[in-house]
DNA sequence: CATCATTGTTGTCATTGACAACTTTGGGCG
DNA sequence: CGCCCAAAGTTGTCAATGACAACAATGATG
């Protein structure tokens, strides 16, 4: 009863942000379909149009939403590579990293990888996709400093790495998986002997 | 006047087809949120409740779209890999075949891999996902036997080699790529040496 | 040729996204 | 200090949609 007392003021106070948390945990809950402003709008306390001030559209709350997604999975892969000994232990930290991402945020990056973005910011979501693949840029540069990676454009290294696990993820979170951790250490460690038998 | 005659016809004669058709149409030149079954009810020149007898669902639709799609991306990959001199060259062309439909079909693709499948023809969506996994196999398996590619879980490779192709056909999709057949042949070769630097 | 399952049809409902017009709030400015 | 106005919310409305129910035409099958 007086619990929701301070939901009562005229103004929100941070009715975004109240928005976008609700439409994420819809999201993973409820997928993508249960997502309606309306909803959305009811759940924050607030009448139907409100939202309408803070996204111009449903594609517009959507696109903040895959925004901040790219930039909380770059947090984690961030995090994740930390303090790992070697090259090899990095890119299978990164591995698993975005894969329980993938995991734990399934509908999220269904909506963070759909074709569908208003291009007014397809530009900030580019700039956050380059943002998280600098994460796998960097630990490809610092192998090749230490020997541990083939020489070659690191770009075009980390982007073959970042289209591996990306692809890993996606069939992941579909299923297509059985043991998911012992598929992704033998998918990291294919990428680092390549597909061709080696001379040893 | 007289072309649409035959749409006269009190039963269509193949209603779920020219729905089907129609949907695929309407997703790849107007993109999913244009799609509604009364409009495609209106172009198929049938009342707005028809679609109801071939789909429970809009989900349904959607559902049997995906898997269609699932077949024909397995028929491209097929005729791909016919007359590959050797087998980095099949990869090369089944890596290419995947993009190409990604580039095409890019809203289908994110239909196909949606996580949002109705759970009774997830079944039949899992033997779609499988089949087309089992054209990489193929090729792995016949690398395999021509010395071409590293001994092991021919399973393993193949799934390796599929993340690495639909990450990269992903990101392809999603205008991440700038010149795509060029990375697509760097990151195929990538996969074959692999990232570890060869003793050679 | 009568039956009846299929396939369509009309009618209706609640929900939704979008928009327009109006109101409340509160911070900044004179 | 008080006015003013832009930001943030509100109510009201509309057309479109998906879903469903009740009914009708069709044509294959016995």
């Amino acid at each position: 009863m007086l619990a929701g007392m301070a939901d009562r003021r005229y103004h929100h106070g941070d009715l975004r942000a109240a928005l976008l948390d609700s439409a994420e945990r819809t999201l993973s809950e409820r997928g993508p379909s249960a997502l309606s402003l309306r909803e959305l709008a009811r759940e924050a306390g607030v009448s139907h149009a409100a939202p309408g001030r803070h996204f111009k559209d449903k594609q517009a709350l959507l696109d903040a939403l895959a925004l901040s997604g790219f930039q909380r999975l770059r947090a984690v892969l961030d995090a994740a590579g930390q303090g790992a000994p070697d090259t090899a232990a990095y890119l299978l930290a990164l591995a698993r990293a975005y894969t329980d991402f993938a995991l734990s945020n399934a509908a999220l990056l269904d909506l963070m990888y759909a074709r569908k973005h208003d291009s007014d910011i397809s530009d900030q979501l580019a700039e956050a996709v380059g943002d998280m693949l600098d994460v796998v840029l960097s630990a490809i540069a610092e192998g090749q400093r230490t020997g541990e990676i083939t020489a070659g454009d690191p770009g075009a290294i980390a982007f073959t790495v970042a289209s591996t696990l990306h692809g890993f993820a996606s069939f992941s979170a579909n299923n297509t998986v059985e043991h998911v951790d012992e598929s992704l250490r033998e998918v990291v460690r294919l990428l680092m002997t390549g597909l061709s038998p080696r001379a040893a």
